[in-house]
RNA sequence: GGACAGCUGGCCGAGUGGUCGAAGGCGCUCGCCUGGAACGCGAGUAUAGGGCAACCUAUCUAGGGUUCGAAUCCCUAGCUGUCCA
């Protein structure tokens, strides 16, 4: 969430950065009066609540000395009503706030470049050439169907459209990528964390993928439980609600889950092979820090990330996001595309994000700053979505017979 | 699925309608003591919001109710434990 504070000490900053987000002034303008409001309201319910307690306190020493409380009993009574009003008007403002305040996105930093959508992000680097092929490289799943190992057919047979079965081969590369991506972010200092699948809506409320984007997520049937879109709910929401001392931090997690997303309003979009699936495995990085050291966590999980698929020897390359392309609780994304030969062109694998105080601000994650209580900030980033590393190495690792060589640090793994 | 018990501050634990934001203990912080430490002694030690100082408001799992007044009584939900199926 951000800062009604701020907010409201320099709106034209706040304004001019959430501008850049396509958040209207108005909006903002509404969301400050509001926030004003809701504090004369508070206001006038904690005077009239100081009265009523004066009064109960006394209506004791009254009963107790045994005097005649009709007249106090009158003056409480009168009082009352006033509170009952002014808690109502409270709770109302209240509501009418946090609806609003919750939808707005987190500001983007000053780093963060302006632009409509994907075409307008920034390339930062890139990462291993490309190698030449003597021949026309094949798309991914034309591969998967031919060595067998991944059956697109049964997995909409078993769900529905968008759902895949790895076999063989397939499987065990699966399983290979994830041990080899979570012992390689240990070696980087994650600490492992083993979470539930299935969160609270509150726990999403807190990263920030609700109350804006229930219709992408697959809700359980008359129960508030929701099947996690990324780890990075419940890794994140570890800390909620909680103070962690300053001695804790940073906290350093790495989480393999299963990932849920209904794909809503991606329909007609790579609607063939793994690339977009309803359900996909993904290896997150989450961190928690203080806020003067969160740029410094964040180069290390963008290198994190990075260095996997090198190791792995797939090109890639980094990339700046755009305002138009920029999450909803990011202050900054850089996301890792990687080379896909028989697309032709790099694809997303990876999205690593600060979102500073934003996610911290919902899920109440403090710190003890000497005495003060802060926020801490939080960052989340894939290392990395394993499907689609399949497809990578299957797609850069092809043959002209259409066999796929294992990548060396994967052999292990395998037995090999 | 059924029956019962419980959920209080970082932890343990007292508190059955007003003087309780909450005894006591442990832990922690600071000071004294010591060559140094333990022991002992003294002081402090929840969070949020508002005034931004005194102070005020809220919070004893959550939500609702009774009452002038609720940690304390009632209802609902969640969680934990024990027993039964």
């Amino acid at each position: 969430m951000i800062d009604l504070k701020l907010l409201q000490k320099d709106f034209e900053g706040v304004s001019a950065k959430l501008t850049r987000k396509g958040v209207s002034a108005a909006l903002l303008t509404t969301l400050k009066e509001k926030f004003e409001s809701l504090r004369v309201a508070k206001q006038e319910f904690e005077t009239l609540q100081a009265a009523q307690n004066a009064m109960s306190k006394e209506f004791g020493v009254y009963k107790r000395e045994g005097k005649d409380i009709s007249e106090l009993k009158a003056r409480v009574d009168a009082n009352k009503i006033k509170v009952t009003e002014a808690v109502e008007v409270q709770r109302e403002r209240q509501e009418e706030l946090e609806k609003i305040a919750m939808a707005v996105p987190n500001m983007p930093d000053d780093s963060v470049p302006d632009g409509k959508d994907e075409e307008d992000n920034i390339e930062l680097k890139k990462v291993l050439t490309p190698k030449e092929f003597g021949f026309t490289p094949k798309e991914h799943w034309e591969l998967a169907e031919q060595n067998g190992w991944i059956d697109f057919e049964r997995g909409v047979k078993l769900a529905t459209s968008r759902f895949s079965v790895s076999f063989g081969m397939g499987a065990r590369l699966e399983r290979a990528l994830i041990n080899f991506m979570l012992d390689f972010n240990r070696e980087r200092g994650f600490e492992e964390v083993s979470v539930p699948a299935l969160v609270n809506r509150q726990a999403l409320e807190g990263t920030g993928q609700l109350p804006k984007f229930e219709d992408d997520l697959y809700k359980m049937d008359g129960q508030e439980l929701f099947l996690i879109p990324t780890a990075e709910v419940p890794v994140t929401n570890l800390y909620a609600d909680e103070i962690l001392t300053a001695d804790e931090l940073p906290k350093r997690m790495t989480a393999y889950t299963s990932c849920f997303r209904k794909e809503a309003g991606a329909a007609g979009r790579d609607t063939r092979g793994m690339i977009r699936q309803h359900q996909f495995h993904k290896v997150e990085l989450v961190a928690i820090t203080t806020p003067d050291t969160s740029e410094i966590m964040f180069e290390q999980m963008v290198s994190c990330a990075s260095d996997i698929l090198t190791a792995l020897e797939l090109p890639h390359r980094l990339v700046n996001l755009c305002t138009g392309d920029l999450g909803f609780g990011a202050a900054h994304t850089t996301d890792i595309e990687v080379w896909l030969p028989g697309q032709n062109q790099y694809r997303e694998i990876s999205s690593i994000s600060n979102t500073r105080e934003f996610q911290a601000r919902r899920a109440k994650i403090r710190y003890k700053n000497g005495k003060k209580n802060e926020l801490v900030n939080t960052l989340n980033g894939s290392s990395l979505a394993v499907g689609r590393t399949l497809v990578a190495i299957m797609e850069n690792n092809q043959n002209e017979d259409g066999t796929i060589d294992i990548p060396e640090v994967l052999r292990p793994y395998l037995g090999m």
